[in-house]
DNA sequence: TCTATTGTACACTGTATATGTACAGAGTAC
DNA sequence: GTACTCTGTACATATACAGTGTACAATAGA
């Protein structure tokens, strides 16, 4: 389970393991049948509240990506991809990528390094 | 004033015109000796409270992109690039970034059409 | 000097986050 | 079948954060 979380951050705790879980289920690092950690061991491992995981797996269920059985623990499922694309969605992801490069430029990253890890980015998306 | 904001999102409002601001400043929308428009006035064109946006005023103060003073308002500053960049932002950046990309994957976006958003951003970058 | 306009301070409310604790359900050993 | 143990769930609580209401302080300009 390659996750880390940083309990200094102003990002919950909750939505960390969220998105790190789902970096893993997306980039096929964690694929249907996959059994994922107890709550209580993963959050012994993380050092927090095993309510604090059963939220973020509680969230991942919600999304599709588990399937989650008291005694059995959290499985993941065979994910169809969402039929549809929310429309506002697509809008929604060139704004948000605009405003991380923005935060980041704005601490002093060069243009020309920033485009070298979003290029770098798009290729490893294309080879998968 | 290009700047719009989503009361539904989790994202909180303040932090929103927060990023929404950095952008127009980092490309140059707003340059030195500019001056924003009084708290009361953007709140009320926002349609929330003025001390909201006088929280994200306050916020780029601290970053060094304003000037804030009574009676005179918010203005642009003349701002030197942080001398050294923090070597945890980068790998903080790359997260961040793969984090992005694997929400908007999990909505159904192809990853093609990622990438090429991903490009198209760094040839932006690189043109400015 | 007076007034209008600006940002600031701070108390208050609602919500979100994280935890503590008790519980419920389903395998397993016997 | 019964007892036990391991799993997630429910919910009360503590705390921090976001947003607002209201009063105030500072200053440019008439």
């Amino acid at each position: 389970m390659n996750l880390r979380i940083d309990l200094q951050s102003t990002i919950p705790v909750y939505r960390q393991i969220v998105d790190g879980l789902r970096i893993l289920l997306v980039n096929g690092k964690l694929n249907p049948g996959d059994t994922l950690p107890p709550v209580r061991r993963l959050a012994l491992d993380l050092g927090v509240h095993f309510n604090t995981v059963a939220e973020a797996y509680r969230t991942l269920g919600e999304e599709g990506w588990l399937q989650i059985e008291r005694r059995s623990g959290a499985r993941v499922l065979p994910r169809t991809a969402p039929d549809r694309v929310a429309p506002e969605a697509a809008e929604g992801f060139q704004r948000r990528l605009r405003e991380l490069v923005a935060e980041v430029q704005a601490h002093g990253f060069a243009r020309g390094k920033i485009a070298r890890e979003l290029r770098r980015l798009a290729e490893t998306l294309e080879r998968t």
